[in-house]
DNA sequence: GTCTATAAAGCGATAGAC
DNA sequence: GTCTATCGCTTTATAGAC
């Protein structure tokens, strides 16, 4: 069956799994190669820039991903609560409980992050401001919600490197678990005035 | 000036600076020869077992540091609050408030993780089990005093990869403060009995 | 668009002189 | 104990046939 139809999309998935599986220096052309079945020649057909076009791809992609199924969502027509909720169930799909790494998050350690600046920064700051605008459309002060979205972000970072050092995906779930509890709690009243509702 | 005197322990610092710059397969033989001064020839008189006899022993260098002056301390004589404070301050310090990154969380993330497997599990199961005990010498229950202690270590290392990612250490110092408050603020009374001392 | 062949550089590791 | 020279292999990247 001929599968010449080969493009660019088709094979970001692949890749994506490999720079996951061995980061961005232990992902050879050799590696990709096999992973996705296609020649050197051909991944330079698709990527003329190389191997670091095709990392740059790949974070583009996950952004892209996270983008449509995590920060949007949180700003959809539900309640803030029902948004907390699926974004928290969309993660933990995504990273298989601690199974996976994010690769944003392994990027943003090892030395090639300086040279995707732009996409980790851009990925971190954007989930941020995201969560943290759910957090005040359900009653928490500016401050209150911005430091509940840093806490929330870093503890499922963290839970990820917890995960994989401990080889133990139960300590994801209870971090996961112990956040939505904190999410969802309600938010303490502001000292001055009560939670007026302006038409 | 002769410095021929030159011992393994006298290198590991250096060692495991590069480690912790480049990650394992970034620290290249010729960037550890530039950062020790020492030629092949006399890194592998140190270490026959190559690049991976030197990255265990920095492993173990950084695992014997924090055991002394992070995880013991944290059973002092001291009252926990005490040891708690001084704990986050070590911790504060070493990781210069976010602007290093932690080995053993970088090499936890990458592929690298399965080869180190014995270190990586070993540092962290003995940092929570070190601070779990602290919380429970405060007064909580085993079951809190663990949740507490797993979710300040993965805060801790979320909060690394955060102030990384979005090159700010203030993110780091905000996760700190919060974890502070956290762990020092009284522990929740038990159900059944009161905190009764015995002896 | 896909492949093989190949170039040029860097890699980890070894040998042997001093 | 330190060095240089070198081996064998892998790396990224390119060239060119098909």
């Amino acid at each position: 069956m001929a599968r010449t139809v080969a493009e660019r999309s088709d094979i970001l998935p692949m890749l994506a799994e490999t720079f996951r599986l061995h980061g961005y220096e232990g992902a050879s052309l050799g590696l990709i190669s096999a992973a996705t079945g296609l020649g050197k020649g051909s991944l330079y057909h698709f990527f003329p820039g190389g191997k670091e076009e095709m990392a740059a791809a790949v974070l583009d992609e996950i952004e892209g991903w996270f983008r449509q199924h995590v920060f949007e969502p949180l700003s959809a027509g539900d309640s803030g609560a029902a948004c907390v909720r699926a974004m928290l169930a969309s993660v933990d799909q995504y990273f298989e409980s601690g199974g996976r790494v994010c690769v944003l998050g392994a990027f943003a350690l090892s030395d090639v992050r300086d040279r995707f600046a732009t996409s980790v920064h851009r990925y971190f700051s954007a989930w941020i401001a995201a969560l943290s605008a759910t957090l005040v459309r359900m009653g928490h002060s500016k401050a209150d919600a911005a430091a509940l979205a840093e806490e929330t972000i870093a503890g499922i970072q963290g839970a990820l490197v917890l995960a994989r050092a401990l080889q133990d995906r139960r300590s994801f779930k209870r971090t996961m678990n112990r956040l939505e509890q904190r999410l969802l709690s309600p938010a303490k009243h502001e000292p001055r005035r009560r939670a007026t509702r302006r038409t």
